[in-house]
DNA sequence: TTAATATCCTACCAAATTGGTAGGGAAAAT
DNA sequence: ATTTTCCCTACCAATTTGGTAGGATATTAA
């Protein structure tokens, strides 16, 4: 399951996606809108920008707003930033691999198995991006 | 991810699935064969005993079995009964549903790209079983 | 050049989860 | 009655999660 953390970054994002190119929102706002912990959210943005997603304007007039368009940045890409890998398990991940102990990964079949379901997830997460979530249709 | 405790209960299932037909095995042996700790493995091979895939026999000659045939055991079903829900939000599981609060679900664009995630991983983790993870072909 | 406005950074903290261990109880077989 | 084996309850340390506190730094505006 993705952390709270995580599901605040979407919501943070999607409020962001909804307000592309009308310059940057305040921290505060974002937190008043989506109910999100002042100071908790701050960090998580600060993040959100460090993974290249976001951008910042301090002082007056300041705040944080999308690097790219909505449509560039993938749910995947957001999962891996802020909640870690997306296979099951760490000998399947493609951006967070480690090798487990104890096993011969070639004919590991719990290993091909995971590999399978990770595919199939990420076919989705890859694809559908925020804009996806704004425009989710009825 | 999976937990580690997941990760032991398959690499046991599939031991188990190998030596299906061929009467109840010991915990011990389980351990020593798949260097899972002894008691930890214990109480991981009573849950999927309440869960009904297992069965166990006490005494002499005693020790656990698979209460039905491993082409019969989905994955979806092991990491829900040890793991928890497959879904990546508590809003999108099916068994294992909360309410998210202060959202709409109807109108959650997140949630309705969560919703497309979990059917895609589903479908894998519904279909392959631990006949498929000892079958698995090179 | 000073004050105000915002993000950025470091450090800390409580609660929950994870990955176990300890020790005995209960059932079955001999 | 004894041995064998699973079953049950309780505990525990380490890690992760979900925050909070307080000030440092950069930008703007007067």
């Amino acid at each position: 399951m993705l952390s709270k953390k995580t599901r605040y970054a979407f919501r943070a994002l999607a409020y962001l996606a909804e307000n592309y190119g009308e310059g940057p929102i305040l921290i505060s706002s974002i937190s008043n809108e989506k109910k999100i912990p002042l100071k908790f959210l701050e960090n998580i943005l600060n993040e959100l920008k460090k993974a290249d997603l976001l951008e910042s304007k301090k002082g007056k007039g300041g705040g944080y707003f999308l690097k790219v368009s909505p449509k560039k940045i993938n749910l995947a890409t957001v999962i891996r930033v802020i909640n870690g890998p997306i296979a099951l398990l760490p000998c399947v991940s493609l951006n967070f691999y480690e090798k487990c102990d104890d096993c011969d990964e070639t004919h590991c079949g719990i290993r091909k198995m995971m590999t399978i379901a990770r595919d199939a997830t990420l076919k989705i997460l890859e694809k559908k991006t925020l804009h996806d979530i704004i425009f989710a249709t009825v």
